[in-house]
DNA sequence: TTCACCCAAGTTTTT
DNA sequence: CTTGGGTGAA
């Protein structure tokens, strides 16, 4: 962030001369060495609108990277007359990196390198004050005079929980009903439009009738209330300064001669403020550089315009459009099964990926019984890769992972993996500073900066419970309105005037006078990671979780450990919140050897020597929705992710699907995807487990077969899995019950059981525990090594002792 | 005001 | 089967 801030771009631009004088200074070039006649053409065609189409692990980032280098080194551009914006915070790191590594520190400046929402923030806070409230008078709005009818260059940036909560209050000022009408669905449709630049007056008749016809009338409300916040949403950053540019032409210009040549990652998951926003930076010149792969393109769903990239082109004439098709990540079939498969989509813009790594692995394709099968088998490979079972050698875990389309998914290899003590990692949960406690914390923080932060105010105001509810908040709201002033000056307010009643007031102003005194701890410029720590204590909010018994807690207390420790790498408070703001990211442990559990919009960009790819059944993946609804257009966007999954494996894909299948709670019968019709044979194994045939073997015989090598069977087509009698027997179990056979559930009397509250007891998928409370057939455990859960009886056998050694 | 229970609903996610 | 939110009683 701190990277921009010597750089006006209204200050000290190059001379002419000094140009040329750099232009004329012959240098080495080792950035261009070892790039293929495309990549290099990419990299020296410097003038001029060029399109990218850069397949799968064709080394695009690589070329992007030595075009920045390039254009520095020619003298084309100082560092930081150069615009490369990203999608992620993770490939501008990596960007920033790697062009860092090209040009060694030898140069002055930077280029403008970031996110597209960092590099609207920095721009926006210079000219915030261009962005004012409509004024057209809507009676009964929440317009206070005594506030700034502007934007302010100290804005701060709502998360989407803030969000969220503004609106529902708007949504029960309007007298809507707000569980008809949920704030969720509302905040969903203005970021649809805020995703295609339209601000409220501009939202077509023909959408008026969104959210019960008041749509419209409730986002020119939000849009009002935040600038009286003084706060814009994530959405705002772009259209804020679409808005700008559109209506000050002098400011826009002065960027357009600034930015001398601008370079896009990722360009198919453009939105259309942000194609606007490109657009308009690049109409002088015109010396874009748009990198992307129309068959990636996998974030349709929040707004991004795979249009975009196809009609680049039209929308800058004799651009030059270079493919990038040799593919140095995956082996023969891998990719051969992946182009087949995306060859089913309509209206691409076409590619032809190719690979000197000839021969390798077949794409595998095999069906399990049920999800549990699965995962079983899925660890019980990815440990054999790990002994080198495989011709491809050993792999370390590090170098597999699983892909799954929903993170429901997920559920079943955790489980299964903490029960055979398999190390695991998931990538993309839930963020760090999206947590509970995290947020509280930082609202707190939030607070001690800007006291009048009424929404941080909100959150925490009753947080640790203050007695302080819904009426009591009420009453400060109104005190607050009528005065014209922040929450926190209407809670003191109503404090003196007494409305606030019983030990609720003490309490409140116990809050509110620690508030001011963390307040002027800030200015006075205390040590922040010590003021903190003292914000914490004194506002009983670590008391709180210290005295919570649930489960959860300690995991709690520790995040607030890591959060006062991550401050120590910020100057103060408020550097550290301008950063979380944007920086969303959890910096995912590294160092042990796990493997990686994602989703497979996580896994864009990143590849892994052997992929497994589990849950091809028609209603998972392809989803249900995506087959329901939006037609052909959320099929294909289906299709590209398929193909974004199987073009992650390096060396090793495996696809898999089960016959049956537990939604919520309900057994199903699954029919494999229809993807799968679409793999080239040719390139394909068949794998039958066996046991899935046979009807009568238990799973973890069928699964230890397959594990130790024996009985797999290859088929000539994936087609003979699911249309084989086997197949068919397993279609005969249909919804509702578990199958009967596989699982045999026996189910008993209470007092038929064999062993009592306290017995050591073991399960075949959680291993040994002890029994802690019996309910007819349901018997709670507490597992040693994967904690408490209920299991059907039938499920466990009595221990023979509690001192023997967990087999795993 | 708060805690305990009941009910409905349930992709993908970055900034 | 979970989870979150809303309702009712102490």
């Amino acid at each position: 962030m701190s990277d921009y801030d010597d750089q006006d771009p209204f200050e000290g631009a190059l001379s002419l001369s000094q140009r040329a004088m750099q232009a004329a200074r012959p240098r080495p070039a080792p950035y261009l060495d070892g790039l293929n006649p495309e990549q290099r053409a990419a990299v020296e065609t410097m003038d001029g609108p060029v399109l990218m189409l850069a397949g799968a692990g064709t080394g695009k980032t690589r070329a992007l990277t030595a075009r920045i280098a390039h254009l520095i080194d020619t003298g084309r551009a100082r560092p930081n007359e150069i615009l490369a914006v990203t999608f992620t915070n993770k490939a501008a790191r990596e960007m920033k990196d790697r062009v860092g590594a090209l040009l060694g520190g030898a140069i002055e400046g930077v280029p403008w390198l970031g996110t597209f929402h960092s590099v609207c923030v920095k721009l926006l806070r210079r000219h915030a004050e261009l962005i004012s409230r409509d004024l057209h008078g809507r009676p009964g709005d929440l317009i206070e005079a005594q506030h700034s009818q502007t934007l302010r260059p100290n804005f701060t940036i709502l998360d989407t929980d803030d969000q969220i909560r503004l609106m529902k209050q708007l949504i029960i000022a309007a007298n809507m009903d707000e569980k008809r009408w949920p704030a969720r669905s509302l905040a969903g449709i203005i970021d649809g439009w805020k995703n295609r630049a339209l601000t409220p007056e501009r939202v077509p008749s023909s959408e008026a009738s969104a959210f019960n016809n008041r749509g419209t009338e409730l986002y020119a409300q939000y849009q009002d209330r935040l600038i009286t916040l003084n706060a814009v949403d994530f959405g705002d950053l772009l259209l804020h300064m679409v808005t700008i540019f559109q209506t000050h032409p002098d400011v826009l210009e002065k960027y357009q001669r600034w930015f001398r040549y601008i370079l896009v990652d990722e360009y198919q998951d453009t939105n259309i403020a942000q194609y606007l926003w490109l657009r308009l930076l690049a109409q002088g010149h015109r010396n874009i550089c748009c990198v992307g792969d129309d068959d990636q393109s996998i974030y349709g769903w929040r707004g991004a315009e795979v249009g975009n990239i196809l009609r680049f082109e039209k929308d800058f004439p004799g651009a030059k459009v270079i493919r990038l098709e040799q593919n140095y990540r995956s082996t023969e079939h891998i990719l051969a099964a992946a182009s087949r498969l995306i060859s089913a989509n309509e209206g691409r813009l076409g590619k032809t990926l190719w690979t000197e790594a000839k021969g390798g692995q077949k794409v595998r394709l095999i069906g399990h019984w049920d999800g549990e099968d699965e995962a079983r088998w899925i660890g019980e490979e990815i440990e054999a890769l790990r002994r080198g079972a495989h011709d491809i050698g050993p792999l370390r875990l590090d170098d597999q992972a699983i892909l799954v389309r929903a993170s429901h998914q997920m559920r079943a290899f955790e489980d299964r993996f903490l029960s055979i003590g398999l190390p695991y990692r998931v990538i993309g949960g839930p963020r760090f500073y999206e947590r509970l406690e995290i947020r509280d914390a930082m609202a707190y923080f939030r607070l001690a900066v800007s006291p009048e932060d009424d929404l941080a105010f909100e959150r925490v105001v009753n947080t640790p419970k203050r007695g302080l509810g819904e009426k009591a908040q009420q009453t400060i709201q109104r005190v607050a309105r009528e005065a014209g002033v922040s929450l926190l000056l209407g809670a003191r307010g109503a404090i003196q005037q007494g409305a606030i009643g019983g030990k609720g007031a003490a309490r409140l102003r116990e809050f509110v006078e620690g508030v001011a005194r963390w307040h002027a701890a800030v200015l006075e410029g205390q040590d922040h990671v010590r003021l903190a720590e003292t914000i914490l204590e004194e506002s009983g909010y670590t008391e709180m979780w210290l005295a919570d018994k649930t489960p959860e807690a300690p995991g709690r207390l520790e995040n607030l450990k890591e959060l006062v420790k991550a401050l120590e790498q910020f100057e103060n408070l408020q550097g550290f919140l301008e950063h979380v703001a944007l920086i969303m990211d959890n910096d995912s442990e590294e160092g042990e050897d796990k493997v990686s559990i994602m989703t497979l919009h996580a896994a864009k960009g990143l590849e892994f020597p052997a992929v497994f790819l589990p849950g091809w059944e028609d209603g998972l993946f392809p989803s249900q929705r995506a087959m329901d609804e939006g037609g052909k257009k959320s099929l294909e966007e289906e299709r590209r992710l398929a193909y974004v999954g199987i073009t992650r494996a390096e060396k090793l894909c495996t696809i898999s699907f089960a016959g049956n299948r537990r939604v919520y709670g309900q057994w199903q019968s699954q029919m494999p995807s229809r993807f799968i019709d679409e793999l080239p044979a040719a390139d394909v194994e068949v794998l039958t487990a066996p046991g899935l045939y046979g009807g009568g073997q238990s799973a973890a015989a069928a699964s230890f077969a397959a594990y130790t090598g024996g009985g797999v069977e290859e088929r000539a087509t994936h087609a003979d899995v699911y249309n084989s009698p086997g197949w068919k027997r397993m279609q005969a179990h249909s919804t509702g019950t578990a199958p009967a056979a596989h699982r045999k559930v026996i189910t008993l009397d209470p007092d038929e059981m064999p062993f009592g509250i306290g017995d050591r007891v073991f399960n075949q998928k959680f291993g040994y525990g002890e029994v802690i409370e019996i309910e007819a057939d349901t018997v709670t455990v507490e597992f040693d090594k994967s904690g408490s859960k209920r299991v059907k009886a039938g499920f466990l056998s009595v221990a023979p002792s509690p001192t023997d050694d967990v087999p795993f």
